[in-house]
DNA sequence: GCTACATCTGTTTAATAAACAAGCTCGCGC
DNA sequence: GCGCGAGCTTGTTTATTAAACAGATGTAGC
């Protein structure tokens, strides 16, 4: 007997089942009980079935879509910023069938080009996390060009990778709105890294609130950022208090919490009380800022959405549902909470 | 024999059709023959079946959705903005299988609080052009609360609505920052009705790149949005020019193509030659900004793609499979045509 | 009057038959 | 030997369904 190449026909007979359900196995569409996916896939293993020579398509059957974080950040895994993300991507990713796998970057993965680096070439997607390192260039030369990718808490605008963000312009914009509104004139802010795109934009933010008042912050009151030191906010916060001047602000706004957390530690250092001497309000709404003490005015980024919905999306662009690449935008809100007080100009 | 209520049940079985089919047929599901639909349509219409008692029902079996807007916009539907934008909708409305009713929207609709606009109960969805007097208290009033509804290059942040916009503020970040690239250092500014928050955006993006640059703009060259003139960027260009201190700027970023061509119309009745005595770049890209003379450099907001997407927007709100509320943002991109150049500085 | 069980409603899931499209083969005329 | 269309093979998509399911409603027994 000709040894012919068994066709999907041939498998649905064995399996006793219609080439429709076959088709759907062997394309991972979903809509198929559990059972037969084990029996077609047996089927297939003893009879054997030669996949179309696309490459993609084994990763396509692993169903596996990576994340990827910057080696420094791995303790960020476990950190509630990304805890709360991850755990978005993570009931996404279980409840369309994905396998979450976790890729670290490596610097030095840059520079072995040519070769690609082997987990990234068994996934069918990859979520980018928020990272000041990975950029655009190093992204297109670790990953085939046509790999699905969605970025998180971050974007490229000239890449114009899709993307999902929570609302950073306006978060800073709603924050200084309320921190001025509450009859402060005396602010200093406290910007950080320029490499990440998502602490640009609320920056922008705060100062186009500012601005549109015919405001202004002086130089001595927005210090540059601080590189290389784990405790960002206290550095700075610390610059401002000793900067002597005589005139102290009467609010800070931090551009995330843990810059908030590292300031209150500094003015507490100085002697100064919070809310009293000065207020202070931030962005994120981490955990830990419900339980500072006292517990921090912020902007809720909605983190668990974030993740859940670059899962989705990057869902959709693997299935080809969705070709234009746009900006995913969550709203944020306001967190009241005991941080900030009014005060009489 | 008792006169029972007409079931799915008996529709299937009359109509010779399981009974799923009929229910997908009554709950509007895709994925039916046409042929079908009308076949247990016609079954319905003989033995009448009654629907449950929900309301929201009966405009789900029309599978209508409106656009709204406003009155004195009614030009603007054939004009090449909207008309780019209704161009997506339609699209993909035909291939979603709904239909497209365009509702006006009425000053004085909102007088008549109480019954709400006949209309506007008939839909199942509803699409708000940009319009700064459609206000969220507006759309609260004449809505049904529960009403899916997804804005257009607006947005409302209190109100957290769906919404679907071209990156307004990038776009105006781009446009400055490539008129500073050639050199520009006196740059007066256009900025357009503050009831408009695309334009707000665009703006903020503009200012943005300038501030970052540590430039800023003359107040005489950021003039105030001229209220209920026709033809605001004629008059805004005039004052500039008009205005006497014997500098002139050297190039002019208008918000929208439309204002740039009147400060063109200006610029050359003033006198002065473009791009050679001033440079002029705005944003739009709509199909007039290509053949204006000369041609305009401008940045593309995706009109079409803004369509389709507020469509496949609402159809998944109705659909109930997005529940979260997010802002869509599709990228734009410089179009660099010949009414920008160079300068030493 | 209350519990427990049956039944009837609409809804959802997993499977399929049948139509379809794109490629391949094969045979027949030149 | 070469070209070319008829007809088969392949995988893909659509419209349809049986069957399981869930929530309400009724009904019988105590």
């Amino acid at each position: 007997m000709a040894k012919r190449k068994t066709t999907m026909r041939d498998i649905a007979r064995a399996a006793d089942l219609s080439l429709s359900t076959v088709w759907m196995v062997i394309n991972e569409k979903p809509g198929i009980s559990r059972k037969t996916v084990e029996r077609v896939r047996a089927v297939i293993d003893e009879l054997g079935y030669e996949l179309k020579p696309n490459g993609r398509r084994a990763a396509e059957a692993t169903r596996t879509i990576g994340f990827l974080i910057e080696e420094s950040s791995i303790p960020a895994i476990s950190d509630v910023f990304y805890g709360d993300i991850i755990r978005g991507i993570q009931a996404e990713a279980d409840s369309l069938g994905y396998q979450l796998v976790l890729s670290v970057f490596q610097r030095d993965m840059l520079r072995r080009t040519g070769e690609r680096v082997a987990p990234l070439d068994q996934i069918s997607g990859l979520v980018i996390a928020n990272d000041g390192d990975i950029t655009p260039a190093a992204i297109m030369k670790l990953i085939s060009p046509a790999l699905p990718v969605v970025l998180i808490e971050s974007h490229l605008d000239d890449a114009k990778l899709p993307c999902v963000l929570g609302d950073n312009f306006y978060a800073g914009y709603e924050i200084t709105n309320h921190v001025l509104d509450l009859g402060h004139r005396r602010v200093a802010l406290l910007q950080g890294p320029t490499k990440y795109s998502s602490l640009v934009d609320r920056l922008r933010g705060c100062l186009a609130a500012i601005a549109e008042r015919k405001l202004s912050v002086p130089e001595a009151w927005l210090p540059e950022p601080i590189r290389g030191h784990p405790l960002k906010g206290y550095m700075q916060m610390r610059e401002i208090l000793q900067g002597g001047h005589g005139e102290l602000p009467s609010a800070v706004i931090a551009i995330s919490d843990k810059t908030a957390l590292g300031a209150m530690e500094a003015i507490r250092e100085f002697g100064l009380r919070i809310p009293e001497d000065i207020s202070i309000a931030s962005i994120d709404n981490t955990r830990e800022s419900a339980f500072s003490r006292p517990p921090l005015t912020t902007v809720q980024i909605p983190k668990y959405e974030i993740g859940l919905l670059a899962l989705r999306k990057l869902h959709d662009i693997i299935q080809g549902t969705n070709t234009l690449s746009y900006k995913t935008v969550v709203y944020s809100e306001l967190v009241l909470r005991e941080s900030t007080r009014r005060v009489d100009s």
